[in-house]
DNA sequence: GCGGTACTGGACTGATGAGTTCATCCGCAA
DNA sequence: TTGCGGATGAACTCATCAGTCCAGTACCGC
């Protein structure tokens, strides 16, 4: 959606053309991701994607362009991805279906590339502001994906009312993000898996008892005595 | 300390020569903390040193065992600046003020550059097999003060003696590294002082509420409402 | 089928980066 | 004092990378 040729207005597109730079755009997307943006020269991108020169200066007016196709597009298949896993969540036991298919898919890999957005992240944040407002964008999306299914939980009433599913979810995501770096490096899936399962705890200790509770795990209650100061 | 010439065994160092290549490393670090490995050239840490490319091929084979070095570094930074905050912990007051004090060092730069070791791994755990062990160890070390700090309110009685320190301090680096994430791309502290509320809510759930509680708290609440709340 | 525009191939440029070479300088010890 | 090995300065090579140019081809609308 929204094709987005940001600042260079490009005519138009006949369908060739179109297609031509959808292979550019994903290539690049594919080689970036596995081997950072930095690294990976216009030229690396021309040869895996089987165009040349010209084609990438036709439907892109420099580096920093392509780069800003390729956080759009790893947002969206980011997004992509997740949506189909967490649009019908409305329970815990659909957070830990969600935990168990992220944690294979990065145990499958051995933690390697991290997520393609905290990459991006992590790389671009500080040196571009389109980049990072592209991200920050981006993980909004994700982040309501979590909210959204937590806002379903309560209406269930398995989740507390005074739960706060906005706050819940930007915890998952740090916990995933933080997760997934540190699988990265020790190469090695676990500590994704403890990184959700606090996560899921945390939400867990908001979750009324009487409801639907399948793990009989121990008890979670994550009392909270005092207001942290300052 | 631990001079560390990884590979190449230069020869003897005299004081002065020690210095220099000191001062080259440290400038190193610095650069490539605010932008990135990739980004620094040799050229700008020769001129940013004030030295010469003699020098830095007289004390560095290439620039990987320059970067080597600026991995060992960082770590090292990070611990001489956590392990004040960490070594006496021993109680939940002491983790509120040690994520007082990291949000607010986070807060003052509005979470530009992120964590040193976090951005070292991110671009380079996966192209380079000695840095990623190095910051796989460096984590590991980071994570025992938390771990050790944990087993200090363990004996305590502070916390449960069921729960499990390296557990506890493993998701609590994944919170700090996924908040540090999100406050980069948000350019927003709030990310990292939820995630940190997460995971001290995650160590405060298994803490017994009998124990040695300084504070007066006052009743439970439920989630923490921190500083300025987003 | 005709004109124009999108599309493509490929050679070229200029800058920058990593790494080299070599002559010289300096400090220390016998 | 002399000499050796470490320390330094500066010019140089070579590869790569972003970005340009231009000529030629394919395609679309009329």
């Amino acid at each position: 959606m929204a094709s987005a040729q940001s600042t260079t207005s490009k005519r138009r597109l006949t369908a060739k053309g179109a297609l031509t730079r959808e292979r550019i755009v994903s290539t690049a997307s594919d080689l970036m991701y596995v081997q950072g943006v930095e690294r990976t020269s216009l030229d690396d991108v021309i040869e895996a994607s089987g165009t040349g020169k010209s084609q990438m200066y036709h439907y892109f007016a420099d580096k920093s362009e392509l780069v800003g196709e390729v956080v759009h597009t790893q947002i969206e298949r980011v997004i992509a991805n997740q949506d189909p896993l967490l649009r019908r969540l409305d329970s815990m036991r659909g957070l830990e279906r969600w935990r168990d298919a992220v944690v294979a898919g990065n145990r499958s890999r051995r933690g390697a590339h991290g997520c393609p957005l905290g990459s991006l992240s992590s790389e671009l944040a500080d040196y571009s502001e389109p980049a990072r407002t592209a991200l920050s964008t981006g993980f909004d999306a994700w982040e309501s994906l979590f909210a959204d299914g937590l806002g379903r939980m309560q209406e269930k009433g398995e989740l507390d009312d005074d739960a706060d599913p906005a706050a819940l979810a930007r915890g998952l995501m740090a916990a995933l993000q933080g997760g997934l770096l540190l699988a990265q490096a020790k190469r090695d899936a676990d500590s994704l898996a403890i990184a959700l399962d606090m996560a899921l705890a945390h939400i867990r200790a908001r979750t009324t008892p009487s409801a639907s509770r399948p793990r009989a795990s121990r008890s979670d209650g994550e009392n909270v005595p005092d207001t942290t100061d300052h």
